[in-house]
DNA sequence: ATGAAAGCGCTAACAG
DNA sequence: CTGTTAGCGCTTTCAT
């Protein structure tokens, strides 16, 4: 049994002082006598006291808690972003409720509801849609702290941590283009989302900075699981095919290879490809494959940070936003087009 | 901004009743006239009243929330787990804190910890080690439920819910029976968990039933996402050689997969291959894979089910443990024995 | 620096 | 069936 009827009061009682200099010593710690502290450690020591989290939030008004709300924890990327950002405030005492939107406004609206309720102390997420006008209202409605996770509301002023998709892919075209590639293809999702939107912008971006018209290479999937290897094949088999892949996904990966293997490609000889998010897949696939990838360590770091600000005073301040840059990690999946 | 300031006493006035029947509306919802609960459902919406989840959880000793500790999200098998869970407990009205234990005993003991001191009214756990006296201890002084996760712990007086995994594998050699398989191999992780042993103790029975002697090819991977590349092949090579595999964990497989193709075998018409654990992986490769899975939906049922049950009042029956069954489905990846 | 006392907002026990 | 009241266990003034 925990013993669950030991109170604050049981511990002033043994070590001889007032309920108010145990809470004292529990908490900030100032304006206690070295002696007191002690005592009242012992105390605690001995009867093993656990404050009530309940009547601590209760008084005191914060929950020690972080409200996440992703659109889906089986998507390895949110799986990462959670884990990161649990280690992150571990530290603060900080724990992290988690609510899987799935992309269905009701159900975001009623997670953020209940955040609301609930009286976290912060709140991290990313719904499935950006443009919702009530969800929008919500989250400007909300009394703690949002940090969007990879997403821009139109008028929600919420801090931000937004990946620099631009960058990133305009640097893996780069890259191709450094290694002799002219013609690229670029797999996404079909999904109206900034992610998507910024990618295509960094594509384009690319091939003007270099001096070419983008081409008409861009393949869009339906949805994050549909395969891209029939679109591809068509794209190999047609006039002036592409010589490279830069694919979003693990699933447009897969069929993506298969498409290559299908045709009688070998990668890297014949073609390269480059993957938009990592995974144990394009890690051990052999030729392993190379990846444009966010550090989920440094985005938690970068959460917590704007998280506790806001806590600490500085609820007022204008709205941030801070871009998160992706690493390039090029492996052997790369190399100069064929001819 | 939150209307943080309406408290139940401002609707009990301005429904023009007192707060004792204020709360009687908001929770059981008996004992009370039609005429009251009209009035204070009209004041609690137009005060948009909310009430105070600290509050309440101070006074009624129930927070509403259930604490789940399992390894790794990161992990798909737990991501849906998780997901299962939070859908099967939602309706409820309950909320879900995650913590990952990452096979850390320190870490997993300090979540109990924080689940105890929380309050969480119910707790489900897969802990890395089942073993641990400390760990063990700690489960058996929670004051809540607690449900393992496909966990046998020791002396652990609390309820479980376990994969079927001796019916699960010994289906799955049986079907490979049937197709006219005599050399098996079994790939699983090094760990000493009762997965492990149970899908080992699986394999043999299925043998023995068959009148077989059980052979020596199962391999052992150190860890979860270490290849078996080398492994398998080593067995191909050998004198005797396997012609099916069945493989834990996507990981596994992929190697598997890779190992095949080296040594120039087709699936399934050369070699037919069975994976536990589904995934998008199995399911879209070509052909697609043959799985042995449980249904996150009804483990999670089960769990909501005890859990629920317990903190009706039947916290002191004895411990159950239930075991889910494992499906098989056949896909591609399965045929006849070449010859 | 410390103690006493006043609540935080709600539920539950008890009157009526 | 409804109102009143006493806390749940803690933090936080306010005196001292």
């Amino acid at each position: 049994m925990q013993d669950r009827k030991i109170r604050i009061h049981d511990v002033a009682a043994l070590a001889g002082v007032s309920v108010g200099s145990v809470s004292r010593v529990l908490n900030r710690a100032a304006n206690v006598s070295a002696e007191v502290r002690e005592q009242v450690e012992r105390a605690v020591a001995a009867l093993r006291y656990q404050p009530s989290h309940a009547a601590r939030a209760l008084r005191s008004r914060s929950s020690k808690t972080i409200g996440c709300l992703f659109s889906d924890v089986t998507n390895p990327l949110y799986a990462r972003a959670f884990r990161a950002l649990e280690e992150s405030f571990r530290a603060d005492g900080y724990m992290l409720l988690l609510a899987n939107g799935l992309n269905d406004l009701e159900r975001e609206r009623e997670s953020l509801r209940t955040f609301a309720l609930r009286g976290m102390d912060g709140v991290v997420c990313a719904p499935g849609n950006e443009r919702d006008p009530e969800l929008i209202g919500l989250i400007d409605a909300m009394s703690m702290p949002v940090v969007l996770y990879d997403r821009e509301m139109p008028t929600a002023r919420t801090d931000a941590v937004l990946f620099d998709h631009v960058s990133g892919v305009r640097s893996a075209c780069t890259q191709l283009f450094a290694l002799g590639h002219r013609r690229i293809a670029l797999a996404l999702w079909d999904a109206d989302s900034r992610p998507v939107r910024r990618r295509t912008e960094g594509y384009r971006a690319a091939y003007r900075a270099a001096g070419m018209e983008p081409p008409a290479l861009i393949l869009r999937q339906p949805t994050a699981t549909s395969s891209v290897f029939d679109d591809l094949l068509r794209l190999l088999n047609a006039p002036d095919p592409p010589s490279a892949l830069i694919a979003q996904g693990t699933h447009t990966l897969v069929s993506a290879l298969r498409a290559l293997a299908h045709a009688g490609l070998r990668v890297p000889q014949d073609f390269s490809v480059i993957s938009i998010g990592d995974s144990d897949f394009a890690q051990t696939h052999v030729p392993a494959i190379s990846v444009l990838r966010t550090n989920a360590g440094h985005v938690a770091a970068q959460v917590r940070c704007m998280l506790l600000e806001r806590l600490n005073g500085a609820r007022a301040a204008p709205p941030r936003k801070v871009l998160m840059p992706y690493e390039l990690e090029m492996r052997a999946s790369c190399g100069p087009p064929a001819r």
